[in-house]
RNA sequence: GGAGAGUUGGCAGAGUGGUCGAAUGCGGCGGUCUUGAAAACCGUUGUACCGCGAGGUACCGGGGGUUCGAAUCCCUCACUCUCCGCCA
């Protein structure tokens, strides 16, 4: 969410900054700054009248102590009138906060002078490349022959006991995966990132802080007898570890890690796009998420684009970097990197990691901030970023290391999996 | 699931209708003293909004009510803790 005092100052900067996301907010910010100079004037208007119910509440304390009833209850009459203006202007007030709030809540965030303008993927830039695309000397199976073959994963089991979307991992398939996951947050801690191990469920004001809710409210599973939300992603539940906190001092930078499931309704999605590995319900991801002073979160970015880039380098992926354009940037994101690996048999690049800075975005709704040098408080930057997700790296180790009667498992991996190949 | 007790400033903890944004202690910050440090002493120390400013308003878990006036009384919701039950 945009700040309010930002909007006042930075109009048409705001304005010709999302027109890179191809819509004009114009007609928005104007209905926000006229219920906004409305708003200061009635509220201002109600101070005063508080200020002067106040003074006379004193005036007839003083009074009934000094034994004068007769001029105390003359005081009274008086406040009955001014009770009645402060209650009409304290629902036109409220009305006008909630106006405004509903709209700000439509303003997705502006994008960094970086970001060029797009309407869609077709627009993307790719930034980096890595890596080469792998050859067979036979037509290569996709991910969901090979898992059928070696027994790595039964999609039709999960069907049973849960449906569509929730994949059963077994054999060297589950290890596979816990050795990706352990193999994900040793590179986060050595990176300097501190592990967390955090809820899967969170509770609305979480979803609200990171911008779940209220609007996305579809994407995510919700259980209503207790009106908890399962996470989509660890972010939720590690950035609002910093929700209402006020860092001490300017002198900071966070970073932290944490392997988590993410459960994702994804209501409407079909076809060959979801078929096997390519898009679950319930999926694993190992997230790194940073809260930054403002001057150092374009530092931290590139910081994260390279510690993901090293991943998949050692992984021995290949791999490209897109920075997204401003119609594909996330609604909350200012700058959004994309990394892809090539699916060597299903020829096409899948998305495994996407890595966003928020600048003041998140924030500004978590209410995270700190001191500044003048003392002042300040909101913070926060950034994250998948370091990695899984399924679509297995997809592409499975498709892109296979062999004829074999895959072979990248080194890095040996000493977590035990293994060095599934045959 | 049953019974009870709570929720006050960074923390601990007073405060049951006006002088309470809130005692006191601890912690933090600044200073005096000291070669330096500790101790002692003095001062200071929440957040947000409106206003050029003076200043004003709001906040004692959330919401609502009673009252001229609410941290304090009433209603309601949420959460936390203790005991019992159940349980990995």
């Amino acid at each position: 969410m945009l700040e309010i005092t930002r909007i006042r100052n930075e109009k048409e900067a705001i304005i010709e900054g999302l027109k890179k996301r191809n819509i004009d907010v114009t007609s928005t910010i104007d209905e926000i700054l006229n219920f906004d100079s409305d708003w200061r004037s009635k509220k201002t208007e109600m101070e005063a009248i508080a200020a002067e119910l106040n003074g006379l509440a004193k005036e007839i304390g003083d009074l009934f102590k000094q034994g004068k009833a007769v001029e105390a209850n003359q005081a009274k009459e008086k406040t009955t009138d001014l009770k009645t203006q402060e209650a009409g202007l304290k629902s036109e007030v409220e009305g006008l906060e909630g106006q405004i709030q509903n709209l700000l809540y439509q303003i997705p965030n502006v994008p960094n002078e970086l970001v060029k303008i797009g309407k869609s993927e077709l627009d993307n830039e790719t930034v980096y490349e890595a890596g080469t695309e792998p050859k067979f000397g036979f037509e290569p199976f996709p991910h969901w022959e090979l898992t059928k073959k070696y027994d790595l994963i039964d999609f039709e089991l999960g069907v049973k006991i849960t449906g569509a979307g929730f994949p059963v991992y077994k054999g060297k398939g589950a290890k596979l995966q816990r050795a990706l996951i352990n193999f994900f947050l040793m590179e986060a801690s050595q990176a300097g990132y501190e592990e967390y191990q955090v809820p899967h469920m969170v509770n609305e004001a979480s979803g609200i802080g990171t911008g779940q809710l209220p609007d996305k409210e579809g994407q995510m599973y919700h259980s209503t007898i207790d009106d908890l939300y399962l996470i989509p992603t660890a972010e939720v539940p590690l950035t609002n570890i910093y929700r209402d906190v006020i860092l001490p001092d300017s002198n900071f930078s966070i970073k932290m890690t944490g392997y988590t499931p993410c459960f994702r309704r994804e209501a409407g999605s079909y076809g060959k796009d979801v078929r096997g590995l390519n898009r679950l319900h319930q999926f694993d991801k190992v997230e790194i998420v940073r809260i930054e002073h403002p001057d150092n979160s374009a530092g931290a970015l590139e910081e994260m684009v390279e510690h993901v880039k090293g991943l998949l380098t050692k992984l021995g992926l290949q791999f490209r970097i897109l920075r997204l354009c401003g119609g594909d940037t996330g609604f909350a994101s200012a700058m959004t990197y994309d990394f892809e690996v090539y699916s060597a048999a299903q020829k096409k690049w899948l998305e495994v990691s996407s890595v966003s800075r928020f600048d003041t975005f998140q924030s500004n709704r978590l209410k995270l901030r700190f001191k500044g040098e003048d003392k002042k408080t300040q909101l913070c930057h926060t950034l994250n970023g998948s370091a990695l997700a899984l399924p679509r790296i297995v997809a592409a180790l499975l498709e892109n290391f296979q062999t004829e009667n074999e895959i072979i498992i990248p080194e890095v991996l040996h000493p977590f999996t035990g293994f060095k190949s599934i045959s």
